[in-house]
DNA sequence: TTGTAAGCGTTATCAA
DNA sequence: TTGATAACGCTTACAA
């Protein structure tokens, strides 16, 4: 079955290609006569536009690169999910790429998607070790950074989550509850959103007289066994220990079973807090009290924002901060 | 910045743009001299192939579209994520595109692959109600389904999971460790492989000489608080019901929580195994038995059998199964 | 209101 | 071993 092209409805409709492409883009003027005739053809032959030669011509590929560490972790696909559907609804594709928080691969995308001439590019997340430096990659291609911190925030738009808030919030909530000792629970490998998080935590504590010390953080590494050994060392340690806020629930839900299995109650002895407020929550025991990001806010924002900055390339520097909601349940109760 | 084009490759090499050309592509022939000559001047004007003019002359896009119901069931991004890792090794970037299991949306991106020229498609589950039917939207890209069945099986590659041999394997577990009324529970809008499970299901009763009937299946529907007045129900109707075999973990966690605001112990009064095995089987109380698909496998086969199909077109009509593992934990324990 | 034709960056054919 | 050039399908001045 031979593909079908705008010469085809041109000869077949009787009119020009010029004509035809006018017709297809809604551009210049036509009778509508001709307007019928050709949607007609269209409609008939089953038409289907060759973006390849539309972009090559235009420079316009009405595709956005989304750069995501992981996308089987809840918050990443969850963003990524909506901003794709918000993207398609406003006729554009998106090549999602996983980059693994692999840093060659992230070049080896970047440069892909170049080629492929993206008109936008979302950047999400990623170890703080190799903060996003597009402009090195050169080619002026707008992109706006969702909780990576870019290493030069003029040329971006950089939004995130108020993980400062989320984590004062949590932690003044952990100490009117009663927590003496808190901690805050973060992988070595940080993320620019986990120092914010930490820094908010320190807040809390200071604002309520609480000293920050080594006995206040609680540094751990995948996999789950070694995080045990991490755990159980901190709590030989620092046996005071009342409460924790978790960098991520899946960090969490961890540190529940940990804790379980050390003979500890939660939330009576221990209470702890998780982040991002994944659908596990619900189902862990007990329950799980998390900060939740608002996904639907951030992917709106950072669709929006995109799509406008690529017809205003000049309007970067912006950062937007979402709010972030505390769910309270069982684990962190009185 | 202006973008470098093979043009000013050749200009500054000193040869021809078909040079350039060749040395890139590795075509043709060409003196040792001259190849170092180009491939420095690229290195060094950091050329980017235009991947829209390469697509338009070859016609292949070195793209692959993945049409996916649902990104943030794990299930589904584990084994996207995995395609996506194994194609771009090879030189294929991936678009995945979200039908949130409409249909409608789905014709949609279907149009817009095609228009983008995708080399290939891999179709991945979906309701049963709009069995995927490729051909209609003509032209003749090669594809393959995972986990729904084409209605024209002739025309595609079929990769599924041993559903049946899970759900079989499932149930007769649950009835070795002293299930009399095992019950299999399911979702209203039912996929290819829910059937599959299904009568996995039955076919275990039957082999237990146990008979099948309205006591046997628990119909549910989105969302939980429906699950929860429909569960109830249904235990109201059927009280000696002492093992599920539930069609996903979602559904078998929901019903975890549900058993147990109705003050059932499991596994004590009622065992539960799900399916998937995802991360948060471990994390729920008990931990929940479930059946493995294994993600890597179905991945490695679904991109390794586009790839062919691309080469051989006509070698279609292949179904293949990948075994699944049944992992037991403490919902189904004695 | 419509048509002609140039040109986007590649590859491929043919000739040199 | 190389170079000139047509062609891929589309948009867009410019002409008519």
């Amino acid at each position: 079955m031979k593909k079908v092209s705008v010469k085809d409805i041109a000869k077949l409709s009787g009119v020009s290609v010029a004509t035809v492409s006018r017709v297809i883009n809604n551009n210049g003027r036509f009778s509508e006569e001709t307007r019928k005739k050709v949607l007609q053809v269209i409609e008939e032959t089953g038409y289907e536009m060759n973006y390849s030669a539309k972009t090559l011509r235009t420079n316009k590929s009405y595709t956005i690169g989304i750069l995501v560490p992981d996308i089987s972790n809840y918050f990443f696909s969850d963003v990524v999910q909506k901003i794709e559907y918000i993207l398609f609804e406003r006729g554009y594709s998106t090549i999602i790429c996983n980059t693994g928080r692999n840093e060659k691969k992230e070049l080896d995308y970047l440069k892909v998607l170049q080629g492929k001439g993206v008109d936008g590019l979302i950047v999400i997340s990623g170890a703080e070790e190799f903060s996003f430096d597009y402009t090195e990659a050169k080619k002026e291609i707008p992109y706006i950074c969702i909780d990576r911190e870019p290493k030069d925030k003029s040329q971006t738009t950089f939004i995130s989550s108020n993980h400062y808030q989320g984590a004062f919030e949590a932690t003044e909530h952990l100490i009117k509850v009663g927590c003496r000792h808190p901690i805050f629970a973060v992988l070595n490998r940080k993320s620019t959103s986990a120092k914010e998080r930490l820094s908010g935590f320190k807040e809390a504590l200071k604002k309520n007289h609480f000293t920050f010390d080594n006995s206040s953080i609680l540094y751990l590494d995948n996999p789950p066994a070694e995080m045990k050994r991490q755990t159980q060392a901190f709590f030989n340690n620092y046996p005071t220990t009342d409460g924790i806020l978790a960098t991520n629930d899946a960090i969490a839900l961890e540190l529940l079973n940990i804790l379980h299995n050390m003979q500890y109650k939660i939330p009576e002895q221990i209470k702890v807090i998780g982040f991002d407020d994944s659908p596990i929550t619900n189902y862990s025991t007990p329950p799980l009290s998390s900060v939740q990001q608002d996904t639907a806010k951030i992917a709106e924002t950072a669709a929006n924002h995109l799509l406008y900055l690529m017809k205003h390339p000049n309007e970067t520097g912006q950062t937007l901060i979402v709010p972030v909601t505390l769910k309270l349940r069982q684990s962190s109760a009185l």
